[in-house]
DNA sequence: TTATTAATCTACTAATTCTATAGGGTTTTA
DNA sequence: TAAAACCCTATAGAATTAGTAGATTAATAA
């Protein structure tokens, strides 16, 4: 299941992706816009700010805007860094492998083998749609 | 990321797949072969076996044993009864709908339309994939 | 027939982690 | 001076992953 903070920041980073100027938007805009608790939509563009998706600006008029163009951020990318590894076993993760206690050969692992074929497929969706093909579902 | 307990739950029928004569086995066979804690693998057969897939034998000799051929047994439907819906969000669930508490129009979420794609391929997957095709990853 | 043994079945408990917030105070800037 | 981001802490509830104790059932050996 996905986590409501991966879909909120999803909805937040498509929110900021419509904006014409690409002008600040404040937590409070957004929060009210897309019906996100505020205190844990600031925690999440936070963490999208440190990881260099976003860029804020303080004090009046301030608010939140996107570094990229909309078309150069991966869903893939979003998805790693609000929700963690794509891969649903850590044995089979590009980005954060980690070898499973219980299994003593990885390559006879029946759940491995099947899946890796879930990570491919869901991997080549998230890496061939960008924040801008979100914002066509309007 | 997928549970322990449908992890567990796929590595035994796995096991029982590959029973030559498909003769009952013993929850400790399974544990101390694939490496799983007892009591928690007792529970995980309790469900399947409520669920269709697995008939048990009490007594001395006794055990569990699949009640169906491993070609016939999708991982589809094991997969929504040990770790649920196969959709990450529930207002895309073919099988477990619920509505999203913060979406006032689902035709127009962003976060859905992505999600639906990765239901789809992994439908897929796990439509097209049987215990029996596990069994040959060996 | 009886006792033993090897199994499943049932119910309760518990530690740990994760989720989804809420609250309050600080700093910056128009 | 007001509006905004920033930062730290706490927390209730749920899910996960088991562990404990005992009841029930069935095959088999005495």
């Amino acid at each position: 299941m996905l986590s409501k903070k991966t879909k909120y920041g999803i909805k937040a980073l498509t929110f900021l992706a419509r904006q014409e100027d690409n002008a600040p938007v404040s937590i409070a805009t957004i929060s009210k816009s897309e019906n996100i608790s505020l205190k844990f939509l600031e925690s999440i563009l936070l963490t999208l700010r440190k990881n260099g998706f976003l860029s804020s600006k303080k004090g009046k008029g301030g608010g939140y805007y996107l570094l990229k163009e909309p078309s150069e951020i991966k869903m893939a990318s979003i998805y790693r860094v609000l929700e963690g590894p794509i891969s649903m076993v850590p044995c089979v993760s590009l980005n954060f492998y980690e070898k499973c206690a219980d299994c003593p050969d990885e390559n006879v692992c029946a759940v491995r083998n099947l899946m890796i074929q879930i990570r491919d497929s869901s991997l080549q969706i998230f890496k061939n749609t960008t924040l801008a093909d979100l914002c066509r579902y309007k």
